[in-house]
DNA sequence: GTCTATACTTCGATAGAC
DNA sequence: GTCTATCGAAGTATAGAC
């Protein structure tokens, strides 16, 4: 658990302080409002009722906030994914947990910095390989349960096209732009339905 | 071709100045290489070799210089996919067209600026629209020519699997993430190439 | 028509007071 | 251990000189 920064000599707060978690809630809170370029200092502290100050003492640069907010959200992301797996997860489970819109404005955000901030893209990587392997056991048991064989839709590319499209969806919807959104969704469910009940 | 901002009393600069033009550029590659957050007035005037202030002069706001540094490529991009138009197009060739790298990251950056500012929103709210519709026909053609019945696989489905498919790819390529790709992308020019002979 | 001098705001970060 | 006063750099934007 290395920090993004190489180590500035300063003091920092302690990590289960319930001041640093308030303005990590607050960042999250912007950063899903406003967007990663809302989330500076002065807003977080705003935000919390506190002041913009408290941000540089519990965090070494808003990079070091920004990857602690990130890790909240994606070890408890991974956590349901993971229980979600425990028994022989269907299709439909696997879709639903991709399709959460909740996840997908959180994703554009950090995959937007992740592109331009190595420590964050470090970070992103590193959760996404994670549930990239996750995801796939899931998808290998769903789709071996339901007699699908391999070289006619290859786990890999299933899930890579149900990610895909989640996430077309969902961010196209941010867009208003929702032509074929519904017919798409009952095409894919459809599918989805009939091969789960297969097993 | 309304502007984004109510105009405030202040003289902005000739479309048509080459200075203008030097700007948008500028305020491109930085956007490509850097992400929406490092084009600021200073930066697009240091890139570009000019003062800052003249990114003023020739817009109204930064929004304004966003939304001309998207209409010039969005138009370009456009273009391009209605020629490709023109004859009967072939899956293959869709593909392709989804695929480009530049046009992904191009993306990533404009989707996320769009979901939280409004004047930038409209804008690619409205190209997204013009761009699904023009692919939606090339689509539609494609897979009447391969004789892919429309309850099998309809046409929107197919477009929006494929989008999200390459936009997915291109992303977790950016976070050095590429488990599977190879796979995935060889099953699906495969299929591609399947579909496209039977014409 | 083109550009610059300048104003004012907000940024991240630190040193040092309690 | 916790918080605040303060700094220098960078942000957008305008009014007015050429």
């Amino acid at each position: 658990m290395t920090s993004a920064s190489p180590p500035p000599a300063r003091r920092i707060g302690a990590p289960d302080s319930k001041t640093r978690a308030h303005l990590v809630d607050a960042a999250e809170q912007l950063l899903l409002e406003e967007g990663y370029a809302a989330v500076t200092s002065r807003r977080v502290g705003a935000t919390a009722g506190l002041k913009a100050q408290l941000v540089h003492y519990y965090f070494r640069s808003m990079d070091d906030l920004f990857i602690e907010v990130f890790r909240r959200r994606a070890e408890e992301n991974l956590a349901r994914v993971e229980q979600a797996l425990a028994g022989t997860v269907s299709l439909r489970t696997l879709w639903e947990l991709n399709a959460d819109p909740r996840g997908t404005a959180f994703s554009i955000e950090f995959v937007a910095m992740a592109k331009h901030r190595t420590a964050i893209r470090a970070e992103v990587a590193r959760y996404a390989e994670r549930y990239r392997s996750a995801q796939l056991r899931a998808m290998n048991s769903a789709l071996a349960v339901s007699e699908v064989p391999a070289d006619t839709l290859p786990p890999v590319v299933a899930l890579l096209l149900m990610t895909g499209l989640s996430q077309v969806l969902s961010l196209e919807r941010s867009l208003g732009v929702v032509a074929g959104h519904d017919e798409t969704i009952e095409f894919v469910i459809d599918l989805i339905d009939r091969l789960d009940a297969r097993r």
